[in-house]
DNA sequence: ACTTAACCGAGACGGTACGTCGTGTCTTGCC
DNA sequence: GGCAAGACACGACGTACCGTCTCGGTTAAGT
């Protein structure tokens, strides 16, 4: 629900969502407008560099604003903290992926999502989700941002797949979402994150088959 | 007792592994032998700046000299990485814990850890182990330090639980120990780290409801 | 009344010179005329703020703007320095002021007129022409400002007034003037700058009395 | 008298001055002593960069550290302030010069080192002096410095050659040494800093004929 | 009345230098 | 040879101003 951003860099003014009753004006504020560009290249710049090096720790603004082409003032006049802007970068990243189907099997939908997830894990774009999650653990602005425009857009969309499931009667009534779906996801990212087992996409299979299969007819609450 | 470090400096002198009656070795260097005091006195200042501060990426080794009365040479001298140091201080206090009981039940005997677990991570001590997970994501040898001093002890004692579960039937013979555990596990680690859902005691239970419950006339493979 | 700055940027239009009656050029170019109260209002600013601060290195153009209300494009659309500035500034705060009297007597002229630069030293105005002086050391342009707009205009009053003196016959024709006055004025602006004696009043009359009374009868080439 | 240092950085450790009874521990501090060779590379940097550039406004200590191969913090550890700095830099060149002869002529005597002082002022070492009077208008301590490290030492030897004066007949006994010796050299720093006459060596001879001829028969008090 | 042109405030922009902090290394004298 | 103390070269930090630039909005003179 939360969708706001980490301190949100807003919209103050550009072509900004409409604005009440009033027809006629805008309401720009005054002065130099924001530099699109310069938004967008800071954030292409962040997102290449936490690729490449040793990753959130090891970033640093200053490479980040020199490879934008950008004062390090820029960076820090929208950004409160490396961190935010990070979580800006990625969230910008993730927009429209990782949808989950819809087959008319419970099983099927959640199994063929989980090893999208799975996919960006091993991708380049895992170091990224990575770094997010290991700085959200000295910095709970982070965290949430990682909650607020990855875990809850997704978790939304999964609770309409198990609820689907419900309806079929693949799940029992009054099953808790919360709770199977953190069993799901859990193994994964605990795999993904501890790197004790190597994470194949089968695993999720795997799981599926543990969790999903066991709850047909047993209680899930 | 003396725990090395990662990336294992091994035990030049000082009063280590006792070797008075051993009579092929008793060859000590020359030198002033390393203090124990300044040794421990760094590792427990490291811990308690660990669970202050942000965090592992906040943590420096000037402020743990400082708060050890210990020059930072001595710091350098025998740990050669933040993270080791981190790593070893984590071990030194990673005592006899989280043993696993043996009640006759798989079910009970896991669930009851698990619950010892969670109690960890909802402790100050969780937050050093956050911090080594965190760390963990930039460098390997940290990771590797948290699987070799927490992750595989623990899992040995758990094969021997589940083992005893096959043994007694309650689990199919053949079952995959290390997807069964991770399925317990994982979304245990998955609230603690997203904070996305309170971490409750109570958890351990529904997991292990959830996961081993539908095993016992299931197949996990 | 229109004081240009240093790099003249001339008058372009606005209700400056006035040109009412001259047949030549009633030109006013179209558009906007500067305005007159943000000119002053940034003059204001700039002598307060010269007053203030750690003189002229530390007055920043942003504070002035800040401080007058002004765009910081305002300010550089009319003056192309700082130097230009403070010296424009200061110009204009250079009313009328130490003029020499006529007595009758070169020693009592030029000693009431020192002893009123005294007191300009010693006062708030003092200050900047310190700055004025110090900033001059590494801007030519600014100490030619100086020059022009406060030193020449009194020295050619003094001129006048050491004139009288050789016709009075108190001073031998063929004075050098300039060396008589530098010979004056400069123990005064030593002790002013360097502030190694506090600078009273009464220095004048002890200089006028060492140089000029040794004058009437002495050589001064 | 004072003849500290703007702010002692004075020394702490090294071949230091005789300490009293203790013949047999000069009483080092600990730790590792200040890197002489980085002390006067500094110094050295600085003086040529300000001999360069506009001033001592321009002269940057990122520049001073990047030129004298030192990290910035050195600069910082040991010198509070650009300030300091210089005018350490500035004593630190200003060791055995300006001595006043012993002709058995005050006029004689004044009128050499006075040619000595604008013929330092006239050369590059000039800028120094300029930059250190400039800067110190708006820095106390620095103005402070100035008259600590080179007016003092010099007045204390023009007050013995004045005495020599006083002593010979040359002067009147009781002359205010303080009001003579400013009313000598303020002419020639108002030239040498206000530039409005060109600062020629005969202007020492000049001045002196015009002060010093008028004393040894008229009162100076 | 309408256009045109220059002004104005606000404030974002790419930069540069600031003074501070932590890094990992080194150099001392003492133990 | 370990140890504390602490100076060293280095590099990134986050801030302050620089001088430039774009905005929307005046304010007149010249149509």
């Amino acid at each position: 629900m939360a969708q706001n951003h980490v301190r949100s860099a807003g919209m103050r003014n550009g072509s900004n969502g409409r604005n009440g009753s009033n027809g006629t004006a805008p309401k720009r504020t005054p002065g130099r407008p924001r530099s699109e560009e310069s938004r967008q290249s800071i954030l292409r710049s962040t997102l290449k560099l936490l690729k490449q090096e040793g990753g959130f720790p090891d970033l640093c603004i200053e490479a980040i604003a020199a490879d934008a082409n950008v004062g390090k003032t820029t960076v820090y006049r929208w950004w409160p903290t490396k961190a935010a802007l990070v979580a800006d970068a990625f969230s910008a990243s993730a927009e429209q992926e990782l949808q989950f189907p819809n087959t008319g099997s419970v099983y099927t939908d959640m199994r063929l999502q989980m090893r999208g997830l799975i996919r960006i894990f091993r991708s380049q774009r895992g170091k990224v989700v990575a770094a997010l999650l290991a700085g959200g653990q000295s910095d709970p602005e982070l965290l949430e941002a990682y909650r607020d425009r990855f875990l809850w857009p997704r978790r939304r969309q999964a609770y309409q797949t198990l609820q689907r499931g419900v309806d079929r009667g693949e799940l029992p009534a009054g099953s808790n979402f919360d709770r199977i779906l953190d069993t799901l996801y859990g193994p994964i990212l605990m795999r993904f994150l501890i790197r004790h087992v190597k994470l194949e996409e089968s695993f999720a299979d795997e799981v599926c088959g543990l969790v999903l299969k066991g709850l047909d007819h047993k209680a899930a609450r």
